[in-house]
DNA sequence: CAGTGGTCTAGACCACCGG
DNA sequence: CGGTGGTCTAGACCACTGT
């Protein structure tokens, strides 16, 4: 609790008013100061408690509401939606970051890295025009707790420039982390494909697993702000430790 | 083409003049009438073309950059992106919109409408605080082009009420579109946990395959807007039939 | 430096909801 | 009817980018 008085807005603070106002307003909702279903403060009185314009009340009303902590009803008011068990999980992350987040400590074994001529589905799936430009192919073995938790398989269309290593690879660990360090790329946001499949030879030998156990196939294209294609992945993981979560809303047009 | 006159946004439409801009802008990226990497007008210079404020066009900018048709770069522009082979997939469909954007019939075997008694893990993905209220249990077999693609088992907190029944059901189809007109229930989002399996005796004959062949399974618990749980679902889908689609974007705080 | 997007204000009118 | 959220305006200052 932080007392009777409204906690302020600071003018002359780095983050903006509607930032500081959007953690202002969460914490009061994580705290249980206002309950599930109950209306808040109308964006009018907002205004007076907060001292900052309805346009900066409403932008960080949005955002929360965006994230599924509120939601609003024309006429009636704002009203605390109620907790989610998972908030909003429709995040791209790195392997590392998944498993952080999941309570394990990530690992690898890198398998291949290598320039080699991409396959038609590559190409396109990497929107490459020519099919004599290489690409870099990455193969790891990811663990989890020393562990096997999956077989990540990556193309990369880096291979003009000088290309990463599995030496800096073992040292970083993140691909994402070494793209952002060695090319200043960042990427933004992707598209992912999930179906179930069943475990070959080589797969069940290095994941520790029986041929023909079940296994959950992702294939990744990720894409840098601009939406250029910086990364096609096939990942491919074992049934019995990894799980996937999606948040989905429904289109308000 | 519409002619070298800019389309105008009509003030007495009964759409906001945001919305009517958004989509005059859309018009233009999809039709290449701005490139990739080009940057469009400034948001100064939109103002003039269109006659109004800056704020509402931000307003349209936002919904393009949030869709991934645009990106800006602080001090220098707001550019086009590179067009996304699907555009924004993760949205929360019913089994039938489902169906039919993937361009197939959707059509449903009812196996079983009955009220139950949850177990705990139903009760807890419902939020239901006591263990003696019903809930109302429906098992289909979907199809898709009258082939079976997948198996529905689903749990609705609605056995006080007038329950759903299966003639009901037969008739709409949509369970979504059930809940909208008997009860007035808008699905408004849902979290999703998929993971991979493979199917045993019953679910091998009711999808026609063999036993041990890969199987997709997905829970759904979807909300109503104020969050309040309404559905629990598990999904199992035929791998060679249901591929899953998610759109992901990185978090930017 | 001028031009860009990012934030913010103090107003205004509208559509919707409840009593 | 008064109060709510939804839209919109015409300004303003800031931080960042390029030249």
């Amino acid at each position: 609790m932080t007392g009777p008085f409204p906690q302020r807005v600071d003018a002359f603070s780095a983050l903006p008013k509607y930032y500081q106002l959007k953690d202002i307003l969460l914490r009061k909702i994580e705290d249980g100061d206002w309950q599930p279903e109950e209306s808040i403060p109308s964006e009018r009185e907002l205004e007076e408690i907060y001292g900052v314009s309805r346009t900066t009340i409403r932008k960080a009303l949005d955002i929360l509401v965006s994230k599924g902590y509120l939601y609003r009803e024309h006429g009636r008011g704002t009203f605390v939606a109620f907790p989610r068990l998972q908030q909003s999980l429709h995040t791209l992350t790195s392997f590392t970051e998944d498993m952080r987040r999941r309570g394990m400590e990530p690992g690898q074994r890198i398998l291949m890295v290598d320039c080699i001529q991409p396959s038609r589905r590559i190409r396109q799936a990497l929107s490459l025009r020519s099919d004599i430009e290489l690409v870099l192919r990455v193969e790891r073995l990811r663990l989890g707790n020393d562990e096997p938790v999956g077989i990540h398989d990556v193309y990369l269309p880096l291979c003009d420039k000088d290309p990463i290593t599995a030496d800096e690879l073992a040292r970083s660990g993140s691909l994402y982390a070494l793209l952002q360090a060695k090319y200043n790329l960042t990427v933004a946001d992707a598209d992912e494909s999930l179906e179930s499949t069943v475990a070959d030879e080589r797969e069940a030998e290095l994941l520790h697993i029986s041929q023909g156990s079940p296994l959950l196939l992702i294939e990744r294209i990720s894409r840098l702000e601009s939406g250029r294609p910086i990364e096609f992945v096939r990942m491919l993981y074992r049934a019995d430790r990894y799980k996937y979560y999606v948040h989905l809303s429904r289109d308000t047009p």
